[in-house]
DNA sequence: GTATTATGCCTACCGATTCTAGGCATCAAT
DNA sequence: ATTGATGCCTAGAATCGGTAGGCATAATAC
């Protein structure tokens, strides 16, 4: 990932993959993409890290994938959110806000 | 960690543990406790996590070590922040800021 | 008095996950 | 014709937290 731009921390990368999908069917490009707008820039997920991210994912049964067309005319395989998905989505995003919660408690303390 | 508790992402134990020794020199076994006290309860940083990562970070020169006697005259490596320690906490808390923020920001996004 | 729990340190190995660094193909733009 | 963007993939390295042990002493419980 690129300097400037904010490494992941292991665990979170699943997490922006289900919520991207939320948002509809995609393809992986896609999700890079979007991770990236949606978070002005701040987030930069590496195809490397991406498409075993994705694989895993899948395995689990939390997105299904197809091959497609993209509206410009090419093969993309797109990924949508399965019922499992959108649970694991409320899952991890709950444990997120516990431990945003949990290190915001920490950081409160003061000498 | 048991089940009940958030496990740590990959990456924030550094800073935790930086955090509570800025509050003052402790031995390893009590940043444990403090992290967990800070946390309520929340977190809970196993020996075989943190150890490790003293000694790492004692390498990388962010924390000093000395063997003393605590209150109840026992033996224990205390640790102690070193100004490079200070300016790495600041750093690492400032990179936990933006990926907080990045994260919400991606969460934000509604279909 | 003895057994258990808490305190205190450590190590070895495992598992999970991200990154770097490649490869390959198509299409648009220069 | 070459470059860059789009689109998929893999292999290997590196990091780091967890599990599961070991060892020793002190305090508490039975």
């Amino acid at each position: 990932m690129a300097k400037d731009k904010a490494d992941l921390l292991q665990g979170t990368l699943d997490m922006l993959i289900l919520k991207s999908l939320s948002l509809g069917e995609l393809h992986g490009y896609g999700i890079i993409q979007r991770i990236r707008q949606l978070s002005d820039e701040m987030l930069n997920v590496e195809q490397g890290s991406l498409y075993p991210a994705l694989y895993r994912i899948e395995q689990k049964g939390w997105v299904s994938a197809r091959w497609d067309t993209n509206e410009t005319g090419r093969e993309a395989k797109f990924y949508k959110l399965t019922r499992a998905g959108r649970k694991q989505l409320e899952t991890q995003e709950a444990s997120w806000d516990r431990l945003v919660l949990a290190i915001a408690k920490v950081r409160q303390a003061t000498a």
